[in-house]
DNA sequence: AAGGAGGTGATAGTAGAGAG
DNA sequence: CTCTCTACTATCACCTCCTT
């Protein structure tokens, strides 16, 4: 695990890096709370076979700016360079945000995997290690310390050096599970996936109306009782406030106080009703889409799996 | 603390179908 | 044709998650 804090060998490593297809990446920052954060590390990872950390490099780049450009230049914007994170875009908040090319975010990549596939408790890097990966139980104590300091202790380091490994194999478990979740609709089987929704309609049927029934139950009950909270479920409450105005009103407002409001109206059924044949003389723009419908067909009730 | 993406739940509007 | 029902989409304000 190379901890690198001389200048001319970051910039080295960070050329050499430039080369690279792909590369797995975390940061540290200091003083996140404040105003002004800084960037303190940048754990940077080749090789996404390594479990140990050996090959990840930490490079301390803490009030170091011309490094952090450097970087920006040569790796981030570089659209050669496949850049993995997870939560890119608070990583990217601090290096140099829009103009990134290819990225990959870890945590986009979870999101879009449907739960029965990825069943975790949430899509913290922590848990992705844990239960995706079965990494020993990770501890993120050494997340919110102070990456301001120097030295750092070897605690630190470790949990750096780690983020950048289990970017990488949270990263490679991802794609195996999203190559499952996003087959090609062209090559899929119509068959095989009508069978497999007959199969479980009839549980899920069941079990949605309960939920839901149970939800509603919960909810009225919790009310009449004046149950805040169960061990289970906490009932809350919020005021939603919403303003609205007579169109006339307005019309008139803005042309009297000569306001620029220009935005389009929808003209529902009922408006154009109204409006009759005077729609005419309105200059108006139609939108159309098409919306796709799926239902299931009136069946035989012998031909129904059970 | 901050910010962006996405979820939640209420409300409103729409198409389509059946009835008369 | 109109009326009504149902199931959907769109929109809005607010909430939650994720990172350090």
């Amino acid at each position: 695990m190379p901890y690198l804090t001389n200048s001319k060998d970051i910039q080295d490593l960070m050329a050499s890096y430039a080369q690279s297809q792909i590369l797995w990446i975390d940061t540290e920052v200091a003083d996140h709370q404040t105003r002004k954060p800084k960037v303190s590390l940048i754990q940077v990872l080749d090789d996404p076979t390594d479990l140990t950390g050996e090959q990840v490099s930490i490079l301390d780049v803490l009030d170091h700016p011309e490094l952090i450009d450097y970087f920006v230049d040569k790796i981030i914007v570089n659209p050669a360079v496949e850049k993995v994170f997870h939560n890119a875009s608070y990583d990217l908040k601090l290096l140099g945000k829009a103009k990134a090319q290819n990225v990959t975010c870890t945590l986009e990549l979870a999101k879009k995997i449907p739960y029965y596939l990825l069943q975790v408790r949430n899509l913290q890097l922590k848990t992705l290690a844990e239960e995706l990966c079965y990494f020993p139980p990770v501890d993120k104590t050494e997340q919110t310390s102070d990456w301001g300091v120097r030295p750092l202790t070897a605690s630190q380091l470790h949990y750096a050096k780690m983020d950048a490994i289990y970017v990488a194999h949270v990263h490679q478990q991802l794609l195996k599970l999203n190559r499952r979740s996003e087959p090609d609709p062209a090559s899929e089987d119509l068959t095989a996936l009508s069978d497999r929704y007959q199969q479980i309609a009839y549980q899920w049927k069941l079990l949605d109306t309960e939920m839901t029934h149970l939800q509603e139950r919960l909810k009225k009950a919790m009310q009449a009782q004046n149950v805040s909270e169960t061990e289970v479920f906490e009932l809350s409450s919020y005021q939603r406030t919403s303003k609205k105005v007579q169109f006339d009103q307005l019309a008139k407002l803005a042309q009297a106080k000569g306001i620029e409001l220009d935005f389009p109206v929808a003209l529902t059924q009922k408006l154009q009703k109204e409006l009759g044949v005077m729609i005419e003389q309105l200059q108006v723009e139609e939108d159309v889409t098409t919306n796709w419908r799926l239902s299931v067909k009136d069946q035989n009730d012998e031909e129904l799996p059970f």
